[in-house]
DNA sequence: TACCATCTACTACAACACTAGTAGTTGGAG
DNA sequence: CTCCAACTACTAGTGTTGTAGTAGATGGTA
């Protein structure tokens, strides 16, 4: 099952996925551009609509939630990200990401160590 | 400055990326799904207006080549993903990354390698 | 009680994405 | 020399995205 998010959604969705059920108010000042409260309204009724969010009534004001986990849009993105641009090579992907400046030596560090640990796991 | 592609640009540019300079029917003949000819000429056309590729003549038809490399778009869309999916943590990606692709221990074994030798460089 | 702030529902509309058709050119086969 | 296959340019229609306005409901407050 293919999970895509337009750079619209996914702004909402990161704000869902990081602070949990909210409300459209709550989504809205989270949200770097300053955008109109209906315009925020439009996109959650969008990803509600494709099945993306759910809602609860909260007083008079609906709390959204996430219903596909974080985990489960990055897998979709991942995938589709190594398939096409890095031409299915994940080692092409994670040059790319530790080639990227803004990674300090520390979370270096902790990236290896991560592959250290799952090496470890494999073959105990 | 932020490279991005929409599913169907993103099919064209992969070919592109993967066999070099291509006319139309080339890259037609390379996607997946059974498009017009006119539909990928078109999409190359759109690619060429944004400055993402470029063409030369080759007897009649044209020769399309990339005018971003494979890394820029990469580096773009790593970004993107890292901060709005993967709440800005790379270890959340590798995570997933190591955990979805089911890596051979011989991968795991050279992205280690990978990063030890990142780490070095950085360091001397 | 009258009003204001807050909320949802509905509507709108421009821009873009996706797909493909038609018209017109041209080089090569017969 | 004529015709066809292959090509580009232009045009077009439908769907999606992004943004926001207006209308109408409602609960708290002066």
């Amino acid at each position: 099952m293919h999970i895509a998010f337009t750079d619209r959604e996914l702004d909402v969705m990161s704000v869902l996925w990081d602070v949990g059920p909210a409300t459209v108010a709550q989504v809205r000042e989270r949200i770097a551009d300053d955008l109109a409260y209906t315009t925020v309204l439009t996109v959650l009724r969008t990803l509600e609509q494709k099945g993306y969010v759910g809602h609860t009534e909260d007083g008079r004001a609906h709390r959204y939630k996430p219903l596909v986990k974080r985990e489960a849009a990055g897998r979709s993105a991942l995938r589709r990200l190594v398939d096409k641009v890095f031409d299915g090579s994940p080692e092409l992907l994670l040059t790319q990401l530790v080639s990227d400046k803004n990674l300090s030596e520390e979370e270096l560090r902790r990236l290896r160590k991560l592959l250290a640990d799952r090496l470890r796991e494999r073959q105990p």
